[in-house]
RNA sequence: GGGCGUAUAGCUCAGUGGUAGAGCACUAUGUUGACAUCGUAGGGGUCGCAAGUUCAAUCCUUGCUACGCCCACCA
């Protein structure tokens, strides 16, 4: 079939990605094959593709492919995520544009709204992972709530819980007052915020005056709401200022509770006045505090309901006016109220005129919590929530990477994680929604907890009391951490898991290292005794052109739908990998991903050379035997390709490989080899030059997998040997050092003549003699085995072996033989001497700089003998050429 | 406050203890048995700054400067 003169990857694309997918031919049968697996990030099912998601799908695809053609079992899990928050977010959103609400509904009738959304919408992304041509296992696609999960989730959750490690606390949690559940420390992001630093005056009780007469204690702070709820005062033991009222007590000016000026390490007398106001339910610190004067968690007041407007508190002293109003509406009434009861400390400073102003309170940039879904400031609340001993499942995890049994890549990151990892908190999973895998614990009246992995076997353990099951349900992460088992079948021992846990490799994105990467090898260990991998492969952001992070709040994100429509997904996927050096950002760069668009046209069209010319597909792994210097070489070449894309692809240096084949294909092939055999298609050349074109198809699949794929199919009628399950490059051959020489010494020929004519105004395509007197034997050889590039590419007309005749003439080095080219008429002496010193120049100040090292009697004592041998090579050369330049110079007088 | 990373050609980035490379852009050009989404030739860099180690530093060490990211309770 005659292919067509450009390529167009839109006409292709769907085509071969179906048929592969129909064919099964993602996970062809091999059972006795080396298994390699990778378990895919699974993305929510509320996503949309990403360009984040096409760099990660795309290292894994080419890490697939490759194991894949080198025959391994390679399988890619792949599913999604049920992202409690996000989904449950979406489908309320959805609600709310009906003007309708999930509490209209009862949890189930909810659940199963989200269930149909999933179901209706849940897909888009798995979609558009197949256009750019991931090459997953779509036939065991998984979802998190999958009920063989969820068995998972269970099991997992009963397991830690009677290990011990898993447990119910009553602590401070950050609360999110929008989507009224606790999340995770990971979950806050800390933004800066304008704020305001707030003193108060807080009178002694019974007349106490301190030693400096005053009878009040000043306290500051930046959430003046909170003293609704306020406890205590902290001073520092060690603070003069307030030695003589610790113990004594405070009347809180607004509340009225009297309370305890206690000592505490947490009071810095360097810090605002040096007295701290403690409200031990709504403060993280403050609640270290209160436990260490004494206050039971259970003890300490509340001022918050879930939404984080202002309740009673226990003791009933908080002000009628406040209660049921916002957190940020109190604030202001509170700073008012205590301006209008005399107990605001103004704070001191300078109007515009530089005249002494009186203002409420410090400008202050304060360092506040947001929750990263919801949006909203986070309140510390004191709930009933599950906590993981995440310090003492960091253990094996923690030694795993210490050891080396899990490798990072890049081992930079190590010590993110060991940092993260040793100051590691318990982590709260519990989550106060209705989407998600609900807590497999029941709650008898009398506050007894059971936890099983059925209400019947809970049921069991209470006797008969009556249960009602925890209404809570787990972080989304807790479920995601099974990920690399639990998509494989276990908790059952199937051949899957077997045979694919421990996976081989994990590729992710640095952001989700403590998220996710870290849980996945705590539970992994927790739970199956191994590692889920051996090594765990970390890339950087995909940043937009101007280096910004891309946001659609700033509307600079690249769409990687929009490159495949426009540049086909090879070209996106090229770049990607090309672009991925460890370590690094990737900025998005458009002109990058159309070259190698280019690149992939001008695969095509050296594909349909080949084909016009009665090259076909080889039809054998091995190199053919080859006789001519142009053949043997270019069979070394593919040699050498082969090892450094399998080096790269070792090491997980996807720049390395992308640039390896790139550079083969195009320098080499195209621009040499190529050119080289025009002219010349005997059998042998036939036979090379069609297993070259097949070991390029191959060792560029990964990368490029649908032009490989359709050149694969056209050079070749082999429709039972698709490209996706061919055999990687085996040439069982060796570079042939002779027949490199010759080849580089045509190219070294062929280059300086080009630039000589250039340089000299001759016309590129003249044809001139060359004479070249007393050749060496090698030379001779060369010269004489290779007429066509001699003619064609050099455009020598001749080559005579004896001296040029008297006259204009230039010189053009190749090696250590100087062909000299007759001009007279062509090109005037001038030209040619200008050229010649030039040259001569150049050489003699890389001869003189070398002769000065190798004067220099420390480096020659010093240096490492290959260095000094190196240098005295390079000196001999450079001289030689100088010499020969000045002989030529002369010759022109 | 801690930790990490980055500074190399106009731009985006590789790289090495022995005087620097790629892609794009730029200049000139269009002879060639696929390719103008191309070919050929060329220009362009005291490798952020300073000191140190070394026969030799863009590369190793230290300091500085700039930018970026992560973690952390300064009320």
């Amino acid at each position: 079939m005659a292919l067509d003169k450009t390529f167009d990857p839109a006409a292709i694309e769907a085509k071969w990605y179906s048929h592969w997918e129909t064919n099964g031919l993602f996970r062809p049968e091999r059972p006795d094959a080396t298994p390699y697996t990778i378990v895919n990030p699974p993305p929510n099912v509320t996503g949309s593709l990403h360009i984040g998601h096409a760099l990660d799908n795309t290292l894994q695809d080419v890490v697939i492919r490759y194991e894949r053609l080198r025959g391994k079992d390679a399988l890619w899990v792949v599913g999604t995520d049920h992202a409690g928050i996000a989904t449950q977010m979406v489908v309320e959103r959805q609600m709310e544009a009906r003007h309708d609400k999930r509490t209209n509904y009862s949890r189930e009738a909810f659940v199963d709204k989200v269930w149909e959304w999933k179901h209706e919408s849940g897909g888009t992304i798995t979609c558009q992972l197949r256009r750019l041509g991931c090459s997953m296992d779509w036939s065991r696609e998984q979802f998190t709530m999958d009920p063989h999960f969820t068995r998972a989730v269970v099991k997992v959750f009963v397991d830690l819980y009677n290990k011990g490690l898993i447990y119910r606390d009553k602590r401070l949690v950050n609360w999110d007052p929008k989507l009224k559940t606790a999340i995770s420390d990971l979950e806050v992001e800390t933004r800066e915020i304008k704020g305001g630093f707030w003193h108060f005056k807080y009178p002694l009780a019974d007349g106490v005056k301190r030693d400096d007469g005053l009878d009040y204690i000043e306290v500051a702070t930046t959430r003046p709401e909170t003293m609704l709820a306020d406890m205590c005062v902290a001073v520092n033991a060690d603070d003069p200022r307030y030695a003589s009222v610790i113990d004594k007590e405070i009347v809180q000016p607004l509340t009225g509770r009297r309370f305890r000026i206690v000592a505490d390490e947490h009071a810095d007398p360097e810090l605002g006045s040096g007295a701290v106001k403690i409200t031990p339910g709504h403060d993280f610190n403050d609640f270290e505090v209160g436990k260490r004067a004494g206050i039971k968690p259970a003890d300490m007041l509340n001022m918050f309901d879930a939404e984080a407007l202002v309740v009673q508190a226990a003791d009933g002293l908080i002000p009628e006016k406040y209660l049921g109003l916002d957190r940020f509406v109190v604030r202001d009434m509170i700073v008012a109220d205590m301006k209008a009861a005399g107990m605001l400390i103004p704070h001191m400073t300078k109007d515009k005129d530089g005249e002494p102003v009186e203002v409420d309170a410090e400008p202050r940039t304060i360092q506040t919590p947001f929750g990263d879904r919801g949006g909203v400031v986070i309140e510390p609340w004191l709930t009933d929530q599950w906590y993981v001993n995440a310090a003492e499942l960091s253990k094996a995890p923690l030694e795993a990477v210490r050891s080396g049994a899990i490798e990072i890549v890049p081992k930079s990151w190590e010590k993110t994680f060991f940092n993260w990892m040793e100051n590691i908190q318990p982590w709260c999973v519990s989550r106060q929604l209705w989407w998600g895998h609900r807590i497999p614990a029941w709650f008898a009246d009398d506050g007894e907890i059971y936890v099983a992995e059925t209400e019947e076997e809970a049921q069991a353990l209470a006797g008969n009391k009556t249960l009602s099951r925890d209404e809570d349900v787990l972080d989304t992460w807790f479920s995601s951490a099974l990920w690399p088992f639990a998509t494989l079948g276990w908790p059952e021992d199937t051949t899957l898991v077997q045979r694919h846990y421990p996976n081989d490799l994990l590729v992710s994105g640095f952001d989700i290292l403590f998220f996710w990467d870290a849980r996945m090898m705590m539970m992994g260990q927790a739970m199956t005794g191994q590692n889920p991998w051996p090594r765990l492969y970390l890339h950087g952001l995909v940043r937009a052109p101007d280096g910004q992070k891309m946001s659609k709040s700033k509307g600079n994100v690249v769409d990687p739908l929009g490159l495949i429509d426009q540049y086909g997904a090879d070209a996106l996927r090229f770049f990607m990998a090309a672009m991925e050096s460890q370590g690094r950002d990737i900025k998005m760069d458009e002109r990058r991903v159309e070259g190698y668009r280019n690149f992939a046209t001008k695969l095509w069209n050296a594909a349909r050379f080949c084909e016009s010319n009665g090259i076909a597909a080889s039809t054998s792994i091995a190199a053919p035997k080859a006789t001519s210097a142009v053949n043997k070489w270019i069979i070394g070449e593919v040699v050498e390709t082969l090892g450094q894309l399998d080096q790269a692809m070792a090491d997980l240096r996807f720049d390395a490989a992308a640039n390896a084949i790139y550079h083969f294909v195009w320098d080499q092939f195209c621009d040499w080899y190529i050119e080289l055999i025009k002219g010349n298609f005997d059998e042998e050349t036939k036979a090379v030059a069609g297993w070259v074109l097949d070991q390029i198809l191959v060792m560029l699949h990964p990368f490029m997998p649908f032009v490989t794929e359709e050149l694969w199919g056209a050079l070749g009628d082999r429709p039972h040997y698709p490209l996706i399950t061919a055999s990687w490059p085996d040439p069982q051959a060796s570079v042939d050092a002779e027949a490199k020489a010759e080849v580089d010494w045509l190219i070294a020929l062929i280059g300086n003549l080009r630039t000589a004519k250039n340089e000299l105004g001759i016309a590129p395509g003249a044809k001139l003699e060359a004479y070249l007197p007393e050749p060496s034997a090698q030379t001779r050889g060369v010269i004489e085995r290779n007429p066509g590039a001699i003619e064609r590419i050099a455009r020598l007309s001749a080559v005579r072996f004896e001296a040029a005749p008297a006259g204009a003439a230039m010189q053009i080095g190749a090696g250590d033989a100087s062909l000299i080219v007759p001009l007279e008429g062509v090109i005037d002496i001038a030209s040619e001497k200008a050229r010649l010193a030039k040259a001569l120049e150049v050489s003699q100040k890389e001869a003189k700089s070398l002769e000065g090292r190798l004067n220099n009697p420390s480096f020659v004592e010093k240096a490492k003998p290959e260095a000094v041998e190196k240098a005295r090579a390079d000196h001999a050369m450079h001289a030689a050429e100088a010499e020969r330049l000045s002989a030529a110079l002369a010759r022109l007088g």
